[in-house]
DNA sequence: CTTATCATTGAATATGAATGTCAATTTCAG
DNA sequence: CTGAAATTGACATTCATATTCAATGATAAG
């Protein structure tokens, strides 16, 4: 679990750590295996998927810790939210990611990612014309995979 | 409550009736009712707002009544589920009202509607050269309005 | 190292929207 | 009309999210 060629996550930790310390928050083993776990993760895990991936390799985690620091990972920008229409809170990495849109199926739940490079120019121009200003955006397609059609 | 120069709505009638008769449904006051309301309202109504509207001219009607029929009127195309990240569904006009954007001032919950044709052009292109077949889709931009700039 | 302070943890509990249940009522085809 | 079947609305349940709180742990100062 840590010869996994995935680039070290020293990055990402570096950023946690300098996160809790200027909130004036305590670094904990928990966050830190949370977040460990997060990284070397599936994309678009819920709270529960990784509360229960964690549980295996310590069984003391308790739920609220996952879901608290998950909120703090959203925080600091190491992940982002996204929401797939089927009623709980998914999370991805967002560290070096950019944003992108989704592709969702209604039928199987499978989901695929796409640029909005020129998309996102869209939207600040709308945006910019109305005098709004835009800090985020989602966009989901719905529809159905290759293989349901 | 009736010449309110909003166009009449018998067609939106019209259409709910039509449904009803095909699924087997009954067609009832209340039903009736919730429509008329939901037509002459302000858009993105969350069930419990439209309920508390609706208690005001006839008290005795449910609440899972109206969840209940706005469910039917997003089935036949009278309504459209909408999301803005409040952990509720609202529900909009959906007849002769193509999708469109939202922009959403995350400080006092203003909403703006803007037109996505170009938009829905590239979502079209993308989703075909991956081999999705798109059916419906969100686009929702988080950001600030004018006033709370 | 020791201590004092204050954040964290995790189990339990609370919250709130969405959905299910069911007896009484209403619709509507025949 | 009449009866079968759908509807209604109060209430209960579910489920994700959020909060509470006593015990534990982290950190800075001495
Ligand atoms: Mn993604
Ligand atoms: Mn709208
Ligand atoms: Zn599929
Ligand atoms: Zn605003």
């Amino acid at each position: 679990m840590k010869a996994e060629g995935k680039g070290d996550m020293k990055r990402e930790h570096e950023i946690l750590i300098g996160f809790l310390k200027q909130k004036g928050l305590k670094q904990t083993d928990q966050r830190e295996k949370i977040l460990d776990i997060f990284l070397s993760n599936v994309k678009h895990v819920s709270a529960d998927e990784l509360h229960a991936t964690i549980r295996k390799s310590d069984p003391r985690i308790g739920f609220s810790t996952v879901y608290r620091t998950l909120k703090i990972l959203t925080e600091c920008g190491l992940a982002r939210e996204v929401n797939f229409g089927d009623g709980r809170a998914r999370f991805e990495r967002a560290l070096d990611k950019g944003q992108h849109g989704h592709l969702i199926c209604t039928n199987c739940g499978k989901t695929e990612e796409f640029a909005i490079a020129t998309i996102e120019k869209s939207i600040k121009q709308i945006s910019t014309n109305v005098g709004f200003r835009p800090l985020g955006h989602r966009l989901e397609v719905y529809g159905l995979c290759k293989r349901c059609q």
